[in-house]
DNA sequence: TTGAAAGCGGTACCAC
DNA sequence: GTGGTACCGCTTTCAA
């Protein structure tokens, strides 16, 4: 910077000024300036400036597994509406563990992004803090503030589709059991199911962490330990892949002898046999609310925020093979 | 650091050398340093060590795509080599274009990264350059030092199995041409096939990004140009899972009609039904060679490392059904 | 073994 | 409108 105010004949404090629009300059000046800087290709240190100012432009995200294509595609979103105002996402893993996670937050704070969000890591307990502000993305934890899909929504869009199509005997691939209290999206399919009189027995409810093998692993215990459900619900995409591919294997056919919805819509989704029904959910506006929030002057940051679901028919799901869908016997269509 | 320095009666300097294991120093003093520093929850400014010492302990990673699952796959396995070294990621997405990437390399290095390993954006030109120790990843570019698989290998492996099942019509979805020089891959696969009298026929050849869309596409086109090929081979493994879709969706059987080996063995290879048989790709050993190559301080660089790959055999193969495979020919076994 | 002080590369206050 | 300069938080000579 010193090279550039001695080439255009300034100080350091007029080149400053010109870079950032910080104060009034003689166009003639600005000119000089600009020259220069191009000329000796200059460019201001990032860590200088962030000591400077206190301020870094960039924001942390955590996220708890890059393999789960989820993340990744709300990742791409996050990073796109910070590049729109001119920030910088540093990224990292959590492999959703909480110990890893504190890690992260850490090392993330102390390189000094300015705003933090996370999905938090399944085992999280507590509140999550940080001295920068923070949002939770998608989980909920504590008194974090929180922006995700209204996962009841979903759940309960989900629910509906089936016991629309007529099943009544239903199992579900919960995800990973909250010291007893179900999630948002099992209990969003469960009272919904509920208030059309299906309940759902307790061995019909498989718990486990969210992956393709615990979803192929859940679907052969529940063939196993209470077979005859004609539809099976899942938390998420890669627990209902995981299950389709067990079911194939035990010669099950989906739909014909079990429809399967699953929750997120991820791009894989569409592509399986039969293509996976699912609910979608809006990562765009997902990162945007969240980046919004993070980023706003004011954010007292306290508000949740929701974004809406949508169901993605295709085709795992159909009318089950016993009974006459509900909309032939003249239920509401 | 000076509230640290005052409460543990020291100056700044030893307190630096305490942290930072510098200079000998007094037990005595250490523990009152080390006393205050937890007593004050003291984390040091990266911004200012980043300043004064010129390294940030960080990594820069541009990747092409995080929607294909390779890439977070890589970026997991840089992440945690780089981890285990002190190391931070800075991870960004180019979304395959070179506009972007170079954005995303002035970035980084404005941020200080130490080093940058970047799996170049398609549309690259020249050899990649940075103020900082490069290495390009998993991909060619000009002069730039590269590690990644030995692709022509992978490619023959490829093609060698299909030859041994006996496949003599084979159609190939080539990904990106690169002015008319095939990928190191899709010379594997030629010349391997060449070896054993197959030619491939220029309609046989279909090229593309490299995405599902593409490989749906690709493998529709090829179908309807150049029809009769009993085996297809993709350069990667989203395009081999379109491929896959659209045939099945064409009524063409896998692999009773076609048999489908891909390149990567991503996640969801494993899922698809029938699984794809593919060449796997060693991300762990690839980003230990990236991370050690380019943290090594004599790296002058220039060295070229190569991973091996192995054939992933899966229920997307299988011998054409017109022809008596090769082994039962009398060929080698 | 410890401390004083000079910068790293910017920003912004205060004079001119 | 422009320049001089203190200072952000840390590392690292150099002297004591």
């Amino acid at each position: 910077m010193a090279d550039v105010a001695r080439q255009a004949g300034v100080s350091t404090a007029t080149v400053s000024f010109v870079l950032n629009g910080t104060k009034a300059v003689t166009p003639e000046v600005r000119r000089r300036v600009e020259h220069a800087v191009k000329q000796l290709g200059y460019r201001p240190s990032h860590a200088a400036q962030t000591l400077r100012t206190g301020r870094s432009l960039a924001v942390g995200l955590i996220i708890p597994d890059l393999t789960n294509p989820f993340f990744p595609k709300l990742a791409q979103d996050v990073e796109q509406e910070a590049r729109a105002r001119g920030y910088t996402v540093l990224l990292a893993d959590s492999h959703d563990d909480a110990e890893l996670q504190r890690q992260h937050l850490e090392t993330l704070e102390q390189r000094g992004v300015d705003v933090l969000l996370v999905v938090p890591a399944v085992g999280t307990t507590g509140t999550l803090r940080a001295g920068v502000p923070l949002i939770a993305l998608d989980r909920s934890v504590g008194q974090t503030p929180l922006i995700q899909s209204d996962k009841w929504q979903g759940g309960a869009l989900a629910a509906r589709h089936l016991t629309d199509l007529g099943h009544r005997e239903i199992a579900v691939l919960a995800g990973p059991d909250r010291n007893g209290v179900a999630g948002e999206r099992v209990r969003g399919m469960t009272e919904t199911l509920a208030a059309s009189g299906v309940v759902l027995k307790e061995q019909r409810m498989y718990h486990s962490e969210y992956s393709v093998e615990a979803g192929r692993a859940g679907a052969h215990r529940l063939l196993e330990m209470a077979p005859g459900f004609t539809a099976l619900l899942a938390a998420n995409d890669t627990l209902a892949l995981g299950a389709l591919s067990a079911l194939n294997d035990s010669g099950v056919s989906v739909p014909d002898d079990v429809s399967l919805v699953g929750f997120d819509d991820i791009s894989w989704a569409a592509l399986s046999s039969p293509g996976l029904t699912t609910v979608r959910q809006d990562t765009r506006q997902m990162a945007r609310q969240a980046i919004e929030q993070a980023l706003a002057p004011e954010a007292a940051a306290a508000r949740l925020a929701v974004v809406d679901t949508t169901l993605v028919v295709r085709g795992s799901t159909a009318a089950p093979r016993t009974a006459a869908p509900r909309v032939l016997a003249g239920g509401r269509a």
